[in-house]
RNA sequence: GGUGGGGUUCCCGAGUGGCCAAAGGGAUCAGACUGUAAAUCUGACGCGCGAGCUUCGGUGGUUCGAAUCCACCCCCCACCA
């Protein structure tokens, strides 16, 4: 940020939904470093894409100078936050959440910096604060600050508590107070003086600025990003075969790296505005280039690389585009019996036909087993448009009931290897 | 505890004895057109290559035949207490 402020440069982004006190929040982010926290709950075994945006946030602040800290939700997790969900949600059990802090720790920590001097990062865990609080506590200290009807009227919640059909627990009902009290104990602990969060958060951070102001007397501010759509409406972040997790061990740096290239035009340019840290300028310039060229524009590749790279680091890039060169460029003799085996390692997904019956298997049902399809169904009816390729050859129904042909070792590359293409983009080794 | 309304295939939502694997919409998948885009058009969309098999909160029952009728049970919601 050379010439512009920290919010300055936020707000071309889009990166802004809602803040508390605009000019006292610049003015206070100017007076000098400043500590800020945002908080993950541990709803799963690993944060999704949905997170990258508070994340990137938070190390948008530190490199303004200022100090993240990274709230993971030991405590709130076993809550489960009601904002703008339609439904009550399971609850799960500690152990499980407590396995799931655990991973949400290392994940977070990539992203920030913790040995920066002054403004180091920090993890934190509500937990810590929340676990030996007893009830009564609870409920005259902090509890007394709370008005229900105040929290009645929220947003957040209205749709639990307007909507025919559904409810709300006490318990989920209490999660505002719950992540209001973080914020006052970390405005205690660490002199914490804003909250960032999704736009959904904004009720949940009121609440909070709120509660600090009373039970400690100190000003504190709350900001909120924007919640990522989609131009054509489709949720952002989730694709037919599931979530995009952060986690290589669940989305592979390869599908991580083909999600982002896939990106609708009509979104990559503000993509590359909340998801990298290219300059605004460098962008505006990318997008008047692409208009003026013919054909494919070049900001999905942008927009892929530099995301990839941030998540999944310079090495797990390298392999996602090793990948996709090998499968998109078309020319796959070029690769050696080495390279096969390296894109198997890379996360191309593969599996070995050892101990399946060809003869009595048919492709359907070898095709579908492996991932490439949810049914049967599915790979029959792109059998029947030749949509499915074998190491380059165009597959029928015809050859349905004849795996043992296709796959002999004969017909594969170094007389082991098949590639089995499904429409355009989905791709599945097969080693014999 | 009382009264009323509900639980249908991924989601929403029709369906009140056979014509129902179950309308319609959404989502999704494949094809054409393209740029591994969007829009549009076509097809698929419980499972099975197929013969066929298994579904409509659960369990029993009535019936030649039930998502639809009966009994009991479970769960959800609203209002009242």
């Amino acid at each position: 940020m050379t010439d512009k402020t920290l919010l300055q440069d936020l707000s071309a982004r889009g990166l802004i939904a809602q803040m508390t006190s605009e000019e006292e929040l610049e003015q206070h982010l100017a007076e000098g470093s400043v500590t800020l926290y945002c908080g993950f709950d541990p709803t799963a075994d690993s944060l999704h894409i949905g997170s990258l945006v508070p994340l990137l946030a938070l190390k948008r602040f530190q490199q303004a100078g200022h100090k993240p800290l990274a709230l993971v939700g030991g405590a709130t997790g076993l809550i489960g936050d009601p904002s703008f969900k339609a439904q009550e949600r399971k609850l799960n059990d500690d152990s499980t959440v407590a396995g799931w802090v655990e991973k949400l720790k290392g994940q977070v920590s990539q992203f920030i910096d913790f040995d920066c001097g002054a403004n180091s990062a920090e993890v934190v865990n509500n937990l810590d604060w929340t676990r030996g609080m007893d009830i009564l506590t609870f409920l005259r200290d902090v509890g007394k600050h709370f008005s229900v009807n105040q929290m009645i009227a929220k947003e957040s919640v209205k749709q639990r508590i307007d909507r025919e059909g559904e409810g709300i627990s006490f318990t989920e009902f209490t999660y505002m107070i719950l992540q209001s009290y973080d914020y006052q104990q970390l405005n205690a602990s660490h002199g914490c003086t804003l909250q960032i969060g999704g736009s959904d958060q904004w009720g949940n951070i009121t609440g909070g600025t709120e509660l600090t102001r009373r039970m400690n007397g100190n000003k504190a501010f709350g900001l909120t990003l924007p919640l990522i759509t989609k131009s054509d409406g489709t949720k952002f972040g989730k694709t037919e075969s599931g979530t995009i997790w952060l986690s290589p061990a669940k989305t592979s740096p390869y599908a991580f790296y083909q999600f982002w290239l896939q990106t609708n035009d009509a979104d990559v340019y503000n993509f590359l505005r909340y998801f990298t840290f290219l300059s605004i300028e460098a962008i505006d310039a990318l997008e008047k280039a692409d208009a003026e060229r013919e054909g494919r524009p070049e900001a999905q590749s942008v927009l892929a690389r530099e995301v990839t790279r941030l998540v999944h680091g310079e090495e797990g890039l390298v392999a996602a585009m090793r990948i996709t060169d090998a499968l998109f460029s078309g020319n796959l003799s070029d690769l050696s019996e080495a390279d096969f085996e390296q894109l198997q390692l890379d996360g191309l997904p593969s599996s070995s036909l050892a101990g399946i019956d060809l003869v009595e298997t048919p492709l359907t049902t070898l095709l579908s087993d492996a991932g490439l399809a949810a049914s049967g169904k599915q790979i029959k009816d792109a059998l029947q448009r030749n949509a499915v390729i074998v190491n380059g050859a165009e597959k029928g129904m015809d050859d349905n009931m004849k795996a043992a042909e296709v796959f002999a070792a004969a017909n594969g590359t170094y007389g082991r290897f098949f590639l089995v293409k499904l429409g355009k983009k989905k791709h599945h080794l097969f080693v014999i």
